[in-house]
DNA sequence: TTTATATCCTGACAAATGTCATAGTTCTAT
DNA sequence: ATAGAACTATGACATTTGTCAGGATATAAA
């Protein structure tokens, strides 16, 4: 972690798709004042499992991922993060440690705001407070999601429906592939499989068509199919 | 769901254990003028996923199952509830449709409060928005250790696990079995399997020593083993 | 560039788990 | 009290998925 280049809370476009929209303009002036600049290179971990933070991370530009460590150290990735996420507020909010680990997937920059200054904002500003009821209880719901589709849902199904929310989470680069780069066994650690699984459906999904791959690049060519595969309906 | 014998709010002994338990007096006065006491029978449904709630429920007595239906109407059980707990606020602070079913395991005493009013009380006090936000992150952390089991131990070490759960959950009855009468069918949609194999875990655990039966009531005879056999360390 | 390391891929096999069929048992509502 | 429904139990079998071993590629560091 290093000290990065200071942005500046009230120009700062990011925000706008963050917990901190609504402030107003002292608030955001005393932010500014009270928040750091920080750097995290790729594949850098910026929590551990099991520490107390000391503020929590506001992402301004980059990806990052929460994983658990289960059985026999095997990482678990629970969910993703990027540009606006908030990150480390759940441990900070509940009073218990970290329960995940974040690590940056890509170069990220981000700002960091100590645990007193996020408690001031909560206490004078209930909307900033629903905005983060509503952030956890969103994530909630969507934890919900993950654990029937973990429990119920064969491999081939998960993965396909992953890769789907993969695309809709980050969104696609210049050529069309999803972008963002996870290895294979990443891919693994989120459907809850063995690194060889991933590879072998992938493969069948190529060759059924559903998507192309070209190393870490994947693309999805077939997104109606594979919400098909992926037994997905929503 | 009926009306049921009106409870105050003040003299409330369950409400030491719930998200209220900071409230003041006249803001206790004032839950006790807008709430409703109302009863649900053994196996009624309390909200329906998809449905967009009026106002949540806090658990006066009773026990609930939260459960979402997956593949094929297939019922996957994400969480229980107990006395003091609140239901329904997740959907309510989110502003989307309620991602659960919830079911009384028992027949279930609680106490109805109308979405305005809710807000009400989370834009006039911090301490109940905090618990509030408290209790989400917290079950935010739950969620994650779930995922983590679904995704990476097998069968037998889930089935294990769950049944030490069940047993800090809901304590134990006279006889020491784990107070709370569930199906082999609803075991199997807790852990993610078909019911057949839980019959096969139970009985083989049950020839192991590691717990005993009685039709539906479960004990644990020697929970240092049953830990070992979910891989269960903390 | 070259080398070392990590990642990717494939096949063969074993183990875990799900499915189906069938029968016995317990619960529940009339 | 009794019939019907729901639940529990067990066996046989199919399928999915994981594990291990080997080699091919790609990636990153010297």
């Amino acid at each position: 972690m290093n000290e990065s280049a200071p942005h500046i809370c009230e120009m700062c476009n990011t925000r706008k798709l963050s917990a901190f929209s609504e402030l107003g303009k002292e608030e955001l002036s005393d932010l500014s004042e009270h928040k750091a600049c920080v750097f995290f290179k790729k594949g850098q971990i910026i929590m551990h499992e099991g520490s107390r933070p000391t503020g929590v991370y506001c992402i301004h530009h980059g990806k990052a991922k929460f994983y658990k460590l289960g059985q026999e150290g095997k990482e678990q990735i629970i969910r993703f993060a990027k540009d606006g996420d908030l990150l480390g507020y759940r441990s900070i909010l509940s009073g218990e440690a970290v329960s995940v680990s974040i690590a940056a997937l890509e170069d990220t920059h981000a700002c960091f705001l100590p645990k007193a200054m996020l408690f001031e904002v909560i206490e004078n500003n209930p909307k900033f407070s629903l905005n983060i009821m509503k952030m956890a209880c969103h994530e909630l719901g969507e934890a919900g999601k993950l654990i029937t589709n973990l429990a119920q849902k064969s491999v081939t199904e998960r993965l396909a429906e992953m890769l789907l929310i993969l695309k809709e989470t980050f969104g696609e680069d210049a050529d069309g592939n999803i972008d963002i780069s996870l290895t294979r066994e990443e891919l693994a650690s989120m459907v809850g499989t063995a690194t060889e699984s991933v590879i072998r459906l992938l493969s069948k999904f190529k060759e059924d068509e559903l998507i192309s791959i070209k190393g870490r690049k994947i693309k999805v060519e077939n997104p109606v199919k594979l919400a098909r595969v992926g037994n997905v309906f929503d």
